[in-house]
DNA sequence: AATACACTCAACCGCGTTGAG
DNA sequence: GCTCAACGCGGTTGAGTGTAT
C-alpha cells in the first residue's frame, strides 16, 4: 500500500509524544500498525527507527565510556560491521549510535594502529589499561555493567529535553533540575523501563481505563473481521495528551 | 566577526530475512 | 511451495553544530 503524503525529516515534539503514547499502548512490535492508528504521517519503519534510536527509555546517552569503547573495538574485530549484534552487548546503546561512533572515532584509530603494526585493538583513550582483561584476546569481553543506576544513564544525561520542557510547561510537573526528569515523564505515562515491550493485551495499564469499550474495534463491511479503528483523534481524547500538546 | 572546514548524529534508503496466509 | 507485507539491519546522506583560521 502506498502511503500518500508520508512525512519525512526530523520529528516534532508532538510526534514524539504521540509515538511514545502509542508504543506504550501497543508495544514496540507492530510498527506499521502503530503508524496507522496513531495518525502519524510516518511509515512504520520511521516510527521504529525513532523509537529504537531516540525515544526508547532504556537508552543510555552521553559519551561512550572507555570500557564501552574498548568493547566496541573488540567486538568489531570479532564480528565486523554487525552493529546490531554489537549493540546487544552494550545495554542502552543502539546499533546506529555504535555505527556512528565507530565511523567517527574508532575506525580511524583502528586503522592507524593497524598501520603501526599493532596486532590487536585496544583503546588508546582508555585510561583503564589495568583492567583485568587488558591484552586479552578472549572473544568474550565482559561488557561493563551498564545499569540505570550508573551516573551517565539516559535519564541523568538529559535525554528527551523536549519532553522535560514540555512537561514543565504543559503538564505542570514540578521538576527542579535535570535528575529524575525522564523518570517523571515516563512515570506520568505509566511507562517504565522493563515493561515497554509488553504486548498490549498483558499490560496492566490504567491507560486502558480511558478507552471506551466499543470504540477501539470495529467489524469490516462483511462483518467477519475485526479491525482497529483509526485513532488519530483518539490520542486527543486523553486529557493528559491534550495537556501535553496543547 | 566572518568564513571555511570538520565533526556528529538523526534519519532515510535499499536489501535480506521472516512469517502469515 | 509461493507470494507478499512487515521487520530488521547495514550503508549512506545531509542538516546542524563546533572549531580553526
Amino acid at each position: 500500500m502506498v502511503k500518500e503524503d508520508t512525512k519525512k525529516g526530523p520529528w516534532t515534539e508532538q510526534e514524539d509524544v504521540q509515538l511514545v503514547f502509542y508504543v506504550k499502548l501497543f508495544g514496540d512490535r507492530r510498527w506499521d500498525f502503530i503508524a496507522n492508528v496513531s495518525g502519524l504521517k510516518r511509515t512504520g519503519k520511521s516510527c521504529r527507527l525513532r523509537w529504537v534510536n531516540y525515544l526508547n527509555p532504556g537508552l543510555k546517552r552521553g559519551k561512550m565510556t572507555p570500557n564501552e569503547e574498548k568493547l566496541v573495538l573488540e567486538l568489531h574485530k570479532k564480528w565486523g560491521n554487525r552493529w546490531s549484534r554489537i549493540a546487544r552487548k552494550l545495554p542502552g546503546r543502539t546499533d546506529n549510535e555504535i555505527k556512528n561512533y565507530w565511523r567517527t572515532h574508532l575506525r580511524k584509530e583502528a586503522q592507524e594502529k593497524k598501520k603501526k603494526g599493532m596486532s590487536s585493538y585496544s583503546s588508546s583513550s582508555s585510561s583503564n589499561s589495568s583492567s583485568s582483561s587488558s591484552g586479552s584476546k578472549s572473544p568474550t569481553v565482559e561488557p561493563t555493567p551498564v545499569t540505570e543506576n550508573t551516573e551517565c544513564s539516559f535519564h541523568d544525561t538529559g535525554g528527551l529535553d523536549f519532553l522535560v520542557d514540555m512537561s514543565k510547561k504543559k503538564i505542570g510537573l514540578e521538576i527542579e533540575d535535570g535528575s529524575n526528569t525522564m523518570d517523571e515523564i515516563f512515570s506520568y505515562l505509566d511507562f517504565k523501563e522493563g515493561n515497554c515491550n509488553l504486548p498490549y493485551q498483558t499490560m496492566a495499564s490504567p491507560i486502558w481505563d480511558y478507552f471506551p469499550n466499543d470504540s477501539l474495534w470495529a467489524m469490516d463491511e462483511e462483518g467477519n473481521k475485526m479491525f482497529m479503528q483509526p485513532m488519530g483523534d483518539l490520542f486527543h481524547s486523553f486529557p493528559f495528551c491534550n495537556n501535553m500538546i496543547a
